[in-house]
DNA sequence: TTGTAGGCGTTATCAG
DNA sequence: CTGATAACGCCTACAA
């Protein structure tokens, strides 16, 4: 492998000039540009990534963690960063975690200095702990559908959705309205459902009475959405309607509504929520949202703090909007 | 930062047994070990990653190159990768391509010494320029789901799972049963379909005429399954069951079927293929293509790799498994 | 068993 | 504008 003296060499310069040539500084003569970039192109040198990084002290990476349970949004978001970082030379790191402990030891090691330049944590509760030692070791972070005080974060207003969902089946006349929800962060059972306060602003808005029974918290899975939907079906007066916080609760509740020999949208009206492409394929009515505007967005924000370190965090909401597809309707009974 | 000088000079050793304590070497007295973890302790030392990287020469990253239509099995695939690696350092770099140009530039880019230590191709076809350039900059790659003469590949056996799939449905008394294949790979229109084969062996072995109608060849997704299985159930004697080759495109089947009014599995047999949390909550008999262990092996096989580059490429193929579900019935018209 | 010195390939800082 | 030279932090001989 041909390293910067080789070409420094075979173009007559010194490595400096090689250097400054590599890396688009204007302090060069055409003319020695030429000679450099010819050598370059000869040689077919490449600049060691991993010798740059060094000599730079960052390594051009950026740590994505996520938990296991993004299943639908996974390459969604993905392309999203892609797209912020397409004319970066950025690196993207990914780790998974299946659970709170996991979570928190994907915690620990990334917060060491020359493993990533920043940080994105995409669906999870960050701790405490977790910013103090990113503080320690002047790292930086951003949110991805999560919150924390001290940590720029960009989401979607979830109980702005759950409003909408609500409004518009009730606008379609249903009275009986249920809710399953899911909690902030999957592996933090003290995390509230992220509709919740959507949820009953929606209800006193409308002046439904609050049901408490028609508000169900499940895990975001198909069989968890089933189980909820199951539950509520058996009430003395189920619901008509059900607004879903997640399109892998929403695959439940169509089928076990199925299973139970109700049709949809005559007998029940589902709105989900993400726009996954299964349940665009499945006709589901459901809240947008832009998951990979997220990941560009989440990314162009940690960019530009790793750019400008001083940046004092904000919270930024994209917009989401509502899907009517072909599982929601009038409700047949009253 | 802490470095390894200060350690030295904390625990009053010389940098090498700093050095030889970090990489658990067993030159060192337990006592000068028991000073130096200490220092370490004490100052809270950690070794610069990118330091080392430099000081080894190698990266402990690996890159995983995967197609954007991999949406239902990126996130098992990854889990299984993690698996493999989760008692070495490596990290994993991830890399989407969403066409075939994408993916001729993540080949490109991925072949420079220092960017990674090894290279997983998932789903895409190899290009023998990719090897080749693998070959010059001496780096090693696994393929998973894909194959190439010169590299090593884990995957499954997608004819013989054409083949159980279908005699499934022979079994069941079906006389005419449809194929909804895809492309080995999505991006190259030269590839065949996965099932192809394993598809025609199958109806010669059963005895059954081959009807080339029967044989469709679809994009990995659920519209393009919906619209060929709209195609096969148009015929003048349509396919009492079909065997599809992603579960992508068995949901849109599913769809299609029942928006035409036929009921699965009354009217309409349907095998899968992957086993995907969907299909899996929407009880679709189907192929279980086991994409963590996948990930698993795969992984493995790259460390082996990078540990004894010696090693000559051969392929491998994990079992898959008939699960049978919902989506699968005796035919009721003959 | 331990310390010392050289090397890894850049970048960045200085004189010139 | 350009060329030398000093970091950067670790690993690995080699010498003791």
């Amino acid at each position: 492998m041909p390293t910067i003296m080789d070409v420094a060499r075979a173009a007559g310069v010194g490595i400096g000039t090689v250097s400054r040539v590599l890396n688009g500084s204007r302090l060069v003569s055409p003319a020695t540009r030429q000679r450099v970039q010819d050598a370059i192109q000869r040689l077919g040198y490449q600049p060691s990534p991993i010798a740059r990084a060094f000599g730079r002290g960052r390594t051009d990476k950026l740590e994505v963690l996520i938990p296991a349970f993004a299943h639908a949004f996974l390459l969604e978001i993905l392309l999203g960063i892609q797209d912020a970082l397409s004319d970066s030379d950025y690196a993207v790191v990914i780790r998974i975690a299946s659970d709170a402990a996991e979570r928190e030891r994907l915690y620990q090691e990334c917060c060491v200095r020359g493993r990533a330049d920043g940080v994105l944590v995409v669906w999870m509760t960050a701790t405490d702990a977790f910013v103090d030692r990113l503080d320690a070791e002047s790292l930086h972070a951003v949110l991805l559908n999560a919150l924390h005080p001290r940590l720029t974060s960009i989401g979607v207003d979830h109980d702005d959705a759950a409003v909408r969902a609500f409004e518009y089946c009730a606008g379609l006349g249903h009275r009986r309205i249920g809710l399953i929800d899911r909690r902030q962060d999957p592996f933090d059972p003290a995390t509230p459902g992220i509709c919740q306060r959507g949820y009953e602003n929606a209800v006193a808005h409308t002046g439904y009475a609050l049901v408490a029974e028609y508000e169900r918290l499940a895990e975001p899975s198909a069989s968890a959405g089933a189980a909820a939907i199951d539950a509520l079906l058996e009430l003395a007066e189920p619901p008509t309607a059900v607004v879903v916080a997640s399109d892998a609760q929403a695959i439940g509740v169509l089928e076990a509504a199925r299973a139970t020999g109700r049709r949809v949208p005559e007998d029940l009206s589902v709105v989900g929520y993400n726009d996954t492409p299964v349940t665009r394929d499945l006709g589901v009515t459901t809240m947008y949202v832009p998951l990979r505007e997220l990941g560009r967005v989440a990314t162009e924000s940690l960019l530009e703090l790793l750019a400008e370190p001083a940046t004092s965090p904000r919270a930024r909401n994209l917009p989401t909007e509502l899907l009517v597809r072909r599982t929601c309707a009038p409700p047949t009974v009253r």
